[in-house]
DNA sequence: TCAAAACGACTACGCCTGTAATCAATAAGG
DNA sequence: CCTTATTGATTACAGGCGTAGTCGTTTTGA
């Protein structure tokens, strides 16, 4: 397959990241311009940002043109889970459980979030 | 009350809290022989890590004779919380449910797993 | 055809991080 | 006493990150 997938994706570079998971191809400007919306920055940086991404692999880009047109290489999905999954090695011992009992905790979920949740895993279950 | 607590803790700083929080205070070379089963430092690395750690009120140091005790000022669970939140709000929409389904359905729970986060939710529920 | 706009590549620069080494002062051991 | 070990403080330095600016080239609009 491709290459390793997966240098970290910093902050910054998220933001780029949410533009190009809802919709892509996109080029530089178009990114920069939804990604305007939630950012102050000029199209210079979201250039700077976008080619951090192509050599990290997390996007991939191919000429239109004169111009590229970015794609994500790295699913949405599979990034929240890694992220996800590193919290929960990092705090919980890799258990998912203690992440759970600790925010439902903190939260102080209502009644009502909890059934939602325990509707959610009997859904799950078999 | 103190300055404000939270700066943002470093992936090598975090396994100096990590020791602080199973035990404290403790010096300098103390925490670098108990730092040393999970990451190999020198001592002047760890007392870098520390001093960076008073820097940003994560711990706090106190003179006895001519040595510093360390000792958190953070509390592990907060730190979690905080982390735990910014992974929520970052990718779930800040909502704990989206979460927990995202988990559940990659990391395909056993039933036993399943059951037991119910088990909790129960005990929490009322 | 000529100026302006758009584009990718390269450069910049200060802060944070990981990982130390060195220094000056002091304490401890022989 | 004198040497050696400890200790906090200061300095180092490369790589990542946030945030751009500039340059050379090409395209486009007048």
């Amino acid at each position: 397959m491709g290459q390793k997938p997966s240098e970290r994706i910093s902050d910054a570079e998220l933001a780029v990241m949410e533009v190009l998971w809802e919709q892509s191809p996109l080029t530089a400007t178009q990114v920069s311009g939804r990604v305007a919306s939630r950012r102050d920055w000029s199209l210079a940086t979201v250039k700077t940002l976008l080619s951090r991404l192509v050599t990290k692999n997390a996007i991939g880009h191919h000429l239109d043109g004169r111009r590229f047109l970015y794609a994500p290489l790295v699913e949405r999905n599979a990034y929240v889970s890694g992220e996800s999954r590193r919290l929960v090695d990092r705090f919980f011992g890799g258990k998912l459980m203690p992440l759970v009992a600790h925010l439902a905790e903190q939260e102080s979920l209502s009644n009502e979030d909890i059934a939602e949740i325990e509707r959610l895993l009997r859904e799950m279950k078999s």
